[in-house]
DNA sequence: ATGGTAGCCTTGCTA
């Protein structure tokens, strides 16, 4: 079982890219971040056409989170559990057989000091909460992630891990300098200077079952690229 | 040189 990750910066404006990427890298499940469009505005034909299912939730212009899928998506969980009022779409969850899949979109929290760190900080610590409840349940499952380098922020991040998660990236990777985030500004690209801030981490119970993990460059060297490119991993399920 | 770029329905905000 193939699954990915990719945060494309308005899945609209990357759909021609998305459509390539889906034929190219056949991903049984591809998580997506940013979609940047309500439910009612994602491009479901033209996926759908390439015999993929879509769960998604979202808003204009901001956040947006989706599950793309060979089979279709069981027991969904839109939004992240234990906060009513949590108006921005950043969590989808849903099951694809035996594996549990969360594309996972994390509060950026930037200027720190305001209540947009504030909310941060607070949305890590319920993304943790949901993490022990579902590792409770025993089942192998992989979250999406995106951390920055505040030093709270990776506490927190460090603490997700800690709850007994692993690393996909790296069971198969040690090396440094090895990004999925390169900014638009300032040549990152052409420099190879980036983050690697999207994760696919995975239950002892997928960890058990990891054969691959990859970080999949050719589509950030496209034009009109997301300044994000794809992770991927395969699962022996 | 505290810069630079992309997306959105915008004249700024978010990343």
């Amino acid at each position: 079982m193939k699954i990915a990750s990719w945060n494309v910066n308005s899945v609209k404006a990357r759909l021609p890219h998305l459509l390539a990427f889906l034929e190219d890298a056949q991903p049984d499940v591809l998580c997506l971040q940013e979609t940047k469009c309500l439910a009612q505005d994602f491009p479901m034909l033209e996926v759908k056409g390439l015999g993929y299912h879509v769960e998604t939730i979202g808003q204009r212009a901001y956040n947006g989170v989706a599950l793309v899928s060979r089979r279709p998506a069981e027991e969904v969980v839109a939004g992240l559990p234990g906060n009513g009022e949590d108006e921005q779409p950043r969590y989808i969850e849903a099951s694809f057989g035996e594996v549990r899949v969360a594309s996972v979109y994390l509060p950026n929290g930037n200027p720190v000091g305001t209540d947009k760190f504030t909310y941060k900080l607070g949305w890590m610590e319920r993304l943790i909460g949901h993490t022990r409840e579902l590792l409770r349940r025993e089942i192998p499952f992989v979250l999406r992630d995106d951390a920055l380098c505040r030093l709270e922020a990776r506490a927190r991040f460090r603490a997700l891990l800690y709850l007994g998660l692993t690393d996909a990236y790296r069971v198969f990777h040690p090396e440094p300098h090895r990004y999925t985030f390169r900014d638009y500004q300032a040549g990152r690209w052409h420099r190879d200077e980036g983050l690697r801030i999207d994760h696919l981490l995975l239950s002892p119970h997928a960890a058990d079952r990891i054969a691959a993990c990859s970080i999949d460059k050719k589509p950030r060297a496209k034009d009109r690229s997301s300044d994000h490119t794809p992770i991927w991993c395969e699962l022996a399920v």
